[in-house]
DNA sequence: TCTCTTATTGACATTTTTGTCAGTAGCGTT
DNA sequence: AACGCTACTGACAAAAATGTCAATAAGAGA
């Protein structure tokens, strides 16, 4: 028991690339199989990596939750920070703004991951959220035509409603019987139109 | 070391009221620190018996966990079937209705257990879930003066705004510094515009 | 009061999950 | 080609969580 190769040979990657590699399993195993299937042997073997390997570069499974929870909220708000809504825009581009906006929080991973940052009581905790909530908050709000608080309001709107549509529409849908996506529909539809009403 | 009595007097429960005292704490649980709180000695503890006991009554912890979404279904199904929507209402009557319909579903409990049924993907399983959805899909509609189309539309784009509204809700307006309750306000406010336009 | 049933429990055993460590092996540098 | 750094790994240790069991005791019935 000392002179052996494995049958794989061994994959030596940059720290950052293996980080990287790691946290994309993780994310997918957060997403089709929800938080509690981010145990370290779970996550390794997603990564196709030693257990000992996601320790020597996160020291901790939780950490990995963290690294985890930061990414995804890092994607996130680089998603929505990329959204222009002029606020000279007229009330059409608008509403095309704000239908990406609810795309980009309506999958089921943005859904999942404030789902799991919500019942892991996480929200309040990680400085990344507010941070982001901050960040986006300040960048719409400024580009937008309308009242402060009515754009707030449109936000705080825009954002729950998305992120519950993103959680629980698939399901709900599904177990009513009507076609996927039924939900979503529904939700952005009287929202642009509640919106035109808003912004007069 | 054998005889002797503990400090504190043993309580001896009937199955029934033993069962429901774990469940209750187990409720208190999952709402106030999340799913992953739910382990057996933390269930126990919050109960205040010991981990022996619940597994007396249970066999199993996950058998713990089917029991309680199973009851706390059975609450939210009990709660919103004896919302009466008499289908030759007046508009504002329905307004009401719905409006209580909203109500039951928006609490932090009905939210946390949808979302806990969703992340372990427990949804598609149990067939409790199935069966709550057809009886009150079936009665509301049917309730309902508008055509069944409409009215499962209505009733999926409730639910889900309902639960999205009461997981998210309060976070998410904390975070940006709005008063508590005004997401649920808002999301009411449209979806209540909204049917009365959609009933004609 | 005595007996019997069984809810209850502490001590222990098992399983699961996380973490440690010393040795191995890619890969860039010399 | 030899060397050094360190990403990587299997084997092992530790901790945490679940589950078993035999003994205890509360309460109902005789």
């Amino acid at each position: 028991m000392s002179i052996r190769e494995s049958d794989t040979p061994r994959i030596r990657r940059t720290p950052e690339e293996s980080r990287a590699n790691i946290l994309a399993a993780a994310e997918q195993l957060l997403v089709e199989q929800g938080p509690q299937s981010l145990r370290l042997a779970d996550v390794a073997k997603a990564a196709g990596v030693a257990n000992a390997t996601v320790l020597h570069h996160f020291g901790s499974i939780s950490a990995v939750h963290t690294a985890l929870m930061e990414q995804m909220i890092g994607h996130l708000v680089d998603n929505i920070m990329a959204i222009e809504i002029p606020a000279d825009a007229p009330a059409e581009a608008r509403a095309v703004g704000l239908k990406t906006l609810f795309d980009a929080l309506e999958t089921p991973g943005a859904a999942r991951l404030a789902a799991w940052l919500e019942l892991t009581d996480e929200t309040s905790r990680l400085t990344v959220v507010r941070e982001a909530v901050r960040d986006v908050a300040q960048k719409k709000i400024a580009n937008t035509a309308v009242p402060e608080d009515l754009a707030e309001d449109m936000i705080l709107l825009s954002v729950t409603l998305a992120l519950g549509v993103g959680l629980f529409g698939p399901s709900l849908g599904k177990l009513i019987g009507k076609p996927e996506g039924r939900a979503r529909d529904l939700t952005l539809q009287m929202l642009l139109m509640n919106f035109q009403r808003m912004a007069g």
